[in-house]
DNA sequence: GCAATTAACTTCAGTTGTCAAAGTAAATTT
DNA sequence: AAATTTACTTTGACAACTGAAGTTAATTGC
């Protein structure tokens, strides 16, 4: 131990202890920003409120938004008659908005089957969505560019807006993505590796783009827009293609340390076990993903299997067999769901979240979430002492996805604004 | 989706997007903070140096600076004649460094069969260091603190110091322990659930301490005296009577979002697999632990296993065995190596951590970091763009887990004096 | 040996961000 | 109509920090 850090210090003095921490944390963003950030988290609050919610003075707070009103990021909204306001006594307060117009953000889901987008303002309010089937063939950079072309002519379109008055674009895709360059090293839309998405995006329609994994937009979609708003640490699993994770600590999207974590579907839950999609064995997503269920159901439905084409065809058909009473298509999902409950036990025993969410295409087979795959999960934890952790069901389309991809340029030019 | 979150903002207006944060975020420190936990972290540097570090101006760090050695908590060192300073042109700079005399803290590690303590000043130098031999048995609160009376008269007489000098105390025992509360929910030291041990030591001994779980005193070892200090983000796994984890995360410790996660040992590596000491089956644990190869030594053993007493001399027994080629020995530690390299990699895919540090008494078996070991975990990572994740051994002894319940005490400390 | 140079450190006026307290405004209660 | 309550604004003061100028103490070059 005591390894000779060099490079900091004089050299005869001593070691010294404690981390070594680097430049100023850049920890806390400005008041300003907070301020804002606040009012449209709440979205209509008086200047008291927001004094009180963020702990500072009620000068302070009339300084910072009369600056915001005055570079017109903020707005006051004139005082109905006798609205809301219940205990009415005292003066009235006055509400303030963020100005929405004129700053529209698009968030983008690319899938293997449709590819999905959403327009909002910078308030976030939804202004019109767009949905480009696809077909679920690896595609060059070029080709997913001019889907994403079509996707974006056909949402403005909607919305009779030009694509000039768009100020950042986010995208969620499956795969590995790098949301600090913007490279995409592997994903299963892309024929080739290593990928240049947001350079390429940014050159060809002119706009700031950030993209992030599929599972991390849902995640942004649940902190911004859904249950995970008033948490401030929670875990989202999504069961579709492959098993994907997000992570919320502390408010903000944990990403793993060099942002390449939080594979959960690549976990091993068994030594020498299933074979994944990824070569590997034992994965998580080896017992759980989509292709994981197909291949035994070939096996559980004999002949009629053969003439499915798609996976997704297959697993219908298996979920109604089972539904059925079909033995072998029952032992099959029953068997997926004990490999989700082992898995959602390991998150809560790394992480000991507030709420799991759980979402994806595939949670619409409630033999995923039955009472006994809960019930497994729970009598799988560590029982001692822990506050058990809630499960919520989100299985939503798409969309929720595209919005969640919203919030990655939302924040992107929230911070170029008011930086 | 869009649950409507009550409580802020007026009822009538939008329902508002992005997290809901809670007050100030608390975030940074106070920079007089800042620099005096910079000057020890470099043991001793000078005022341009520290300007340069923080990224602020040389007038304010002439101001905190001259503050700090005023209050008495920092010095200049007169500069001895052509020293160090290599390419001396310019004002020589004066090095500056903490006080490090008046203030001391220890640090204990709680354990089965020995309690160990070490004593520092203010500036993390170890100036003695005890150990208290003790019985393996489950222990009442009362007893555990007489066997802590014991061990801090020891460690205190050894260094001609008072317990009155000592300013606080960190201990870091094995089991579930509540950092923010410093209570033990469950340790296998206890014979008693939900023991208070913070307010029962506070009351006892009159001095501030802080508990927390064993792995977590680890990693601070690192984080405050080794391999971690120059790192962000890296994670501890230590093998001994359970497996344990620690994880720092931009800096600081992370415990879990609510104080309770990290417990690596019980994250399940098998459906239905082998039994866990905590009653579940296929935690890593039980493929890890003492306990788990002691109780298969036992059968590769023969009748030679019976007349051990301790699991440490069987597993020393059987580590000689393999050494010597008996074969079944050789393929129990094959088949833990194979089920640490699984962990290790879970670790890696979850939180792509830049470093993992091993650790542990049973670190000494070398089996378990064999290169096929190392070979093994990097084959179980998915490889696709991944930076490789660094492994080191640091088998090191009881006395640097008491070091590292330093950390705890010096950092509470310093909170406290300059806060 | 002496000026020029370099770098560390100090001083100080000025900016910025924030608060506390006093003052103003607009409603309800008595 | 006066008192009360609450929201918001204004103002002076303060504290933290910066940037620029000044001071100190060493080396380098002539």
């Amino acid at each position: 131990m005591y390894d000779e850090i060099t490079g900091i210090g004089f050299e005869g003095g001593p070691a010294g202890c404690g981390p070594l921490l680097p430049g100023p944390g850049a920890g806390t963003k400005p008041l300003r920003q907070q301020v804002f950030e606040h009012i449209r988290a709440a979205g209509r609050t008086a200047r008291a409120d927001v004094a009180r919610a963020l702990g500072i003075s009620a000068g302070s707070v009339t300084t910072l938004t009369s600056d915001l009103i005055a570079v017109g990021l903020l707005r006051e909204i004139v005082a109905e008659p006798r609205e809301a306001r219940d205990s009415g006594r005292g003066r009235p307060p006055v509400a303030l908005e963020v100005v929405h117009e004129g700053r529209l953000v698009i968030g983008i889901k690319l899938s293997d089957e449709r590819h999905s987008a959403v327009l909002t303002d910078f308030a976030g309010n939804q202004l019109a969505d767009a949905t480009l089937p696809t077909v679920p063939i690896r595609k060059t950079l070029a080709q997913i560019l001019d889907e994403m072309d079509e996707l974006m002519q056909a949402l403005t379109a909607s919305a009779s807006v030009s694509i000039r008055d768009v100020s950042a674009v986010g995208i969620g895709m499956p795969g590995l993505v790098d949301h600090d360059t913007g490279t995409v090293p592997w994903s299963p839309l892309l024929a080739d590796r290593d990928i240049g998405l947001k350079a390429a995006c940014e050159a060809r329609f002119g706009l700031t783009v950030h993209v992030d994994n599929d599972a991390n937009v849902l995640t942004l979609a649940e902190l911004w827009f859904g249950a995970g708003r008033a948490l401030s640490d929670f875990a989202v699993v999504t069961i579709e293609q492959g098993v994907g994770m997000g992570l919320v600590l502390n408010n903000r999207l944990f990403r793993g340390t060099r942002g390449m974590g939080l594979e959960l579907g690549h976990t091993k839950v068994h030594l020498d076990g299933a074979l994944c999609r990824c070569g590997q064995r034992g994965c998580l997503e080896a017992y759980l993903a989509d292709y994981a269920l197909a291949r035994e159901a070939s096996t559980a439905l004999g002949r009629n299997a053969r003439n499915m084409q798609s996976p997704q065809a297959l697993l219908e058909t298996l979920f109604d067999e089972a539904k059925a009473g079909n033995h072998a298509a029952r032992t099959i999902f029953r068997r997926a769901g004990r490999y989700l409950s082992l898995g959602l036990s390991n998150v809560i025993q790394l992480f000991d979240p507030e709420l799991i969410i759980l979402s994806g295409e595939r949670m619409r087979y409630d033999y995923l979430y039955a009472d006994e795959v809960l019930a497994e999960m729970r009598s799988l934890m560590l029982a001692d002492g822990r506050v058990p952790c809630k499960v919520e069901i989100h299985a939503w389309g798409d969309l929720v996805w595209a919005r969640g991809a919203t919030a990655l340029a939302l924040s992107a030019v929230t911070d170029a604004v008011l930086g």
